[in-house]
DNA sequence: CTGCATACATACTAGTCGGTATGTAACTGG
DNA sequence: CCAGTTACATACCGACTAGTATGTATGCAG
């Protein structure tokens, strides 16, 4: 069996992102200690320092394998609906429902990652700005889908008012996490649903 | 004159303020380096502490000292107006206007603090989240006002509203950094001044 | 079966960090 | 004018950091 099997590159490799993920989610990746991700991920620098070049090789793996694909499952449905603003309610709701205690703690890993390193590391603010833009540019086209299909009001502009949700849903969860308050949360995003429903044809 | 004199540690303290405030705001609190800031404000580890019993403390005088004047300037006219509406909308026209290189690259300190030490810090997130439900509250207390005299329509409630607000006023101004980009944070602004036109009786 | 590349583990280095101990000059009250 | 306190500067410590050098066990090609 390969279950025990010593060598297994490619788990390895993945327990690494893992814990990598983890500790940086709870410390940021500046603070982020390399002992703790190894620890976590129950191997050594040496399996470390096989897979990755350094440091920041491991961050720019983790927002590329872990991040990116968290973000676009997080949106995929909103991305394909034909009714946009009731999939982003729906997204919304989901992300209320299921928002667990650390993630309240912690805020969204990718937002934490933008704030801590694009001004600092160019590397980290190619990799979270294409995310970005993806995501923003992937809700504006859902926007333009929505006017087409009669549901979003004419006049809104869809990139604007992609940004704008974006911005909200990050803004809430980042204050939800400043207060350390799920009624906070709450009441930031009734003000976006709010938006959204105002958004309708 | 005092000017030549070489004790005045009134001035020495508020330098490291000041010089602790700028290194934090580009750095975060936690990559903020003390030998930095002593650099920058001209004096040694000898100065430092003699008026900071350590790093958190000094941490600690910088959102009582500066951070938190620094927003409660930003947002002392809407709080005051009778049309509140109105003087949201004039404070993001200011902040967009007046909004500086580093300040798009860097951020808004207060939000940048709440994010990175609120998670991890209890005397940086008891003090912060103060700021922040001054600031919330006092909104809400203005969006009431609004209310009262007949520019903001009754159905609107004045808590959510004004967490909403904050939320996105930060997350708009998160994501330009994130961005690292101008028309973004227009972009997101561009939405939020929509719904406070939403919000007028 | 041999030989070499891969996949790690262990031990260590160099540097930076926050913090402290000590020395000293300036100011102040008596 | 002197004593004691304040306000620093300087030198240094221990802890912790990312990163490296080296050793070694595994797996696979020939």
């Amino acid at each position: 069996m390969s279950s025990s099997a010593r060598r297994q590159p490619d788990r390895t490799r993945q327990a690494l992102l893992d814990s990598a993920f983890e500790e940086i989610h709870r410390s940021g990746f500046r603070s982020a200690s390399l002992d703790s991700i190894l620890d976590a991920a129950g191997v050594t620098k040496g399996a470390l320092y096989h897979h990755f070049r350094n440091k920041a090789e491991l961050g720019y793996a983790v927002v590329e394998e872990v991040v990116r694909p968290w973000v676009e499952a997080k949106w995929r449905p909103t991305l394909e609906a034909d009714n946009c603003i009731d999939a982003a309610l729906q997204v919304i709701a989901d992300s209320l429902e299921q928002r667990s205690e650390t993630a309240l703690t912690f805020g969204c890993p990718f937002n934490n990652l933008c704030q801590e390193m694009s001004p600092v590391d160019e590397g980290f603010r190619e990799r979270l700005t294409a995310i970005l833009m993806e995501w923003q540019s992937g809700l504006a086209a859902s926007v333009r889908k929505g006017q087409a299909n009669g549901v979003v009001r004419q006049d809104v502009n869809p990139e604007a008012a992609a940004t704008f949700i974006v911005s909200c849903i990050e803004g809430c969860i980042g204050m939800a996490k400043a207060a350390q308050s799920r009624e906070f949360l709450e009441a930031g995003f009734q003000g976006l649903i709010e938006y959204l429903e105002h958004l309708r044809a």
